[in-house]
DNA sequence: GCAGATGGGACACCCATGTTGACGTATTAT
DNA sequence: ATAATACGTCAACATGGGTGTCCCATCTGC
């Protein structure tokens, strides 16, 4: 063990390199792909988040919302009051802890979510279909590891939640 | 031929999302990796884009940088401005074309983006070890699937071209 | 050689989205 | 009763995008 145990070849600078340049661009490309359903409402991508998200388990409270987004009250005030005004969310007082306000999506919102769902899964689902099953599961893969553990539950629990 | 193949399981909705998620908060946490440092040198995520990009080619002109960056000119000129008052990047007139300005690092440039990328290195490194070398692989194809065509080109330019 | 296209820089101005800090109120927990 | 929590809101500010306009140097095509 006194040597040192060289650094497995796909650890190198020009792989390390690769993925944070196709993560940039990729990332960019998947986002891109909703700005012009979002400009045609007036809406930004900071709304499209909570929209999301609250698409994804309804009654989330607010305080949840700025857990997973990781921003402050302020900014996320600012978003949700749009998205009230516009009729999009809507919030019940909980009936658990009544300081808490659930947030949900109204039918109107809950269409513009799957109407902005499905340029993300044509974008999404084309980049699954050309790069095959195998390689979709190594793409999770490595991207949970970038996620830092106390979110791997979180993101987990969206897809068991709802 | 009559009959509609069915979507294959991995492009369902839920598979989706998952991709979606994973991406966002993936990327989230590495561009995060880097934010320490950049606010000790009064720098934003702006002007790492720039640095690493001139990092990776240099020599690259103005005019390529905006295509990669997909920003205007201003919002370039801004960063290069404050990138060259601070002594991290300096151009020089081009030889074949003298209008164009090709950029690249200063030495104090190329050890900040140094010093930047060790934190990016971290994360992703942490990443691909944990995953293994197939999920690499694969976290690679889905994501140049996301990729429009003509980036993928620049993009595999920058790792033959430096 | 000149006209037009191109590369680059700079101006003023605006918008979206993030920040901090302070404060208020309802509700829950101790 | 008091402290902590969940939420909302105010003012003020920073960052990093955008637009439109104008300018200069230089290259290219005719």
């Amino acid at each position: 063990m006194g040597v040192p145990s060289a650094s497995p070849l796909f650890l190198r600078e020009p792989e390390i390199r690769r993925g944070v340049e196709l993560l940039y661009f990729g990332y960019s490309h998947m986002t891109g792909a909703i700005d012009k359903t979002l400009e045609k409402q007036g809406l930004g991508r900071a709304h499209h988040r909570a929209l999301y998200f609250i698409a994804r388990q309804p009654d989330m409270p607010v305080s949840e919302l700025l857990r997973l987004l990781n921003i402050t009250k302020q900014s996320l005030g600012r978003v949700l009051t749009d998205l009230a005004d516009r009729n999009f969310v809507e919030s019940r007082q909980g009936q658990r802890d009544r300081r808490q306000r659930l947030l949900r999506l109204t039918p109107t919102g809950s269409a513009l979510e799957t109407e902005l769902f499905e340029a993300l899964r044509e974008k999404m689902g084309a980049a699954y279909a050309e790069a095959g099953q195998e390689s979709v599961t190594g793409f999770w893969r490595v991207l949970e590891g970038l996620v830092p553990v106390h979110l791997r539950d979180r993101i987990a629990s969206l897809n068991s939640g709802s």
